[in-house]
DNA sequence: ACCTGAACACCGTTCAAGT
DNA sequence: ACCTGAACACCGTTCAAGT
């Protein structure tokens, strides 16, 4: 029960922890994307020396991973009781503006598949498909194609942003780059492609991601009666 | 017509080119992961210094996209004819086996977003969702969500691999590691993960992909009637 | 035109030494 | 117990100098 003190001495500033790195890190890659994560600048930005934050954290991929986990920890507590497909609906879309707020979110999760985030986002997905009345053996299939998908666009999305970040591109910017690229291809290698680009311009991320969720969402439904190969 | 001739002295061994560098890129990577692939290594591999590789190449993500590329263009390829539904499983099962030939091209694959690896698998795909009969307006979603789910296992897949790789660990140690985890999960907070754990052991990546598959076919085939929201 | 290889700036990580 | 900061090994990249 007891929650764990804070030292008594009350030092200028706080302390050093664990926790207050995880906090620092998750601002410095907010606003310098991945590669702005360096032992250095988070010792600076801490006022510490390097070697100092080796005492609360093993190496860099357990602090990225940590600081993962606490944004998906924080984004995937908060709780909607609606329908099961609601719900579903919701997180997702809850997912997908976590991960316009912090792009490194979605190539650091799968770092780390033991636990921790992905497990955090699949029990709420599973939940909701258990409530669906999705059978037993489908269970399975149903929630990992779904959590493919939103880890694939998470990926995507935040390959896309740093992508434009790194050379100086806004997202407008960047569509249009595509768009003209993808214009451009070899009408008798490309056709589909071509055809396609025009609609890049001006679509929508968040519409088409939930516009995916429904779709499996309708290939739940629809297999969920009859057929179990 | 005339394909590029190679220049007429005969030096010994070949002499370094962008095409031998790719080559010696991917076979660096297949054998010691993405953090093999230094410039150093590729250098020594070449019996070159590491200046000579940037004649040829701009910089070390550049060298990472063109070898992901050409391991990409290689596999989309090779024809199938038969239906669409068994064209896009037959693309999407031949793409699983690339990734698991070459894992890091399931990271590589985001990096370079313009154009090449991406919109060849696009291609294939979108071609066959054409010939299924979906309407234009839904093509775009269709193909949209199949390559998210693609790219999203295949995502997946290189970090499973590269987590085992690193720390030496076979694939049926990691999954057993992952199931264990997920069985001593707090039963109140997780319950769908520890359901679900002991199914973990002893599934089969590539059979589960393709249910995703074709889940999200169905999907596809349920809304191509009527619904168009 | 193409290659060499030393040099630069910058990483993650370690560790003796301090408090 | 916790912090300091110099040091180490290793990156990607550049560039004067060679052929």
């Amino acid at each position: 029960m007891a929650k764990k003190k804070a030292p008594a001495s009350q030092r200028r500033e706080e302390s050093l922890s664990r926790d207050c790195i995880i906090e620092a890190s998750i601002e410095l890659l907010d606003s310098s994307g991945e590669s702005g994560l360096t032992f250095r600048a988070l010792s600076e930005r801490l006022a510490t020396g390097p070697g100092a934050i080796y005492w609360h954290v093993a190496n860099k991929s357990d602090l990225l991973a940590a600081a993962c986990d606490a944004v998906v920890a924080r984004a995937m507590n908060q709780t909607v009781v609606t329908t099961p497909e609601s719900t579903i609906r919701a997180v997702a879309l809850g997912w997908f503006d976590v991960i316009e707020e912090h792009p490194w979110v979605g190539s650091a999760l799968t770092s780390s598949p033991e636990l921790s985030p992905i497990v955090r986002i699949l029990e709420r997905i599973g939940q909701q498909i258990r409530n669906l009345g999705v059978s037993d053996e489908q269970q399975w299939a149903s929630v990992g194609t779904l959590m493919a998908y939103i880890l694939g666009v998470s990926r995507q999305n935040a390959a896309n942003g740093e992508f434009a970040r790194t050379r100086g591109l806004d997202r407008s910017d960047f569509l249009e780059a595509v768009s003209t690229a993808w214009s451009q291809l070899d009408p008798q290698q490309y056709p589909f492609a071509r055809s396609v680009a025009p609609r890049i311009r001006d679509h929508n991320d968040r519409m088409d991601f939930l516009a995916g969720i429904d779709l499996i969402l309708d290939g739940i439904k629809s297999s969920r009666g009859g057929d179990d190969v």
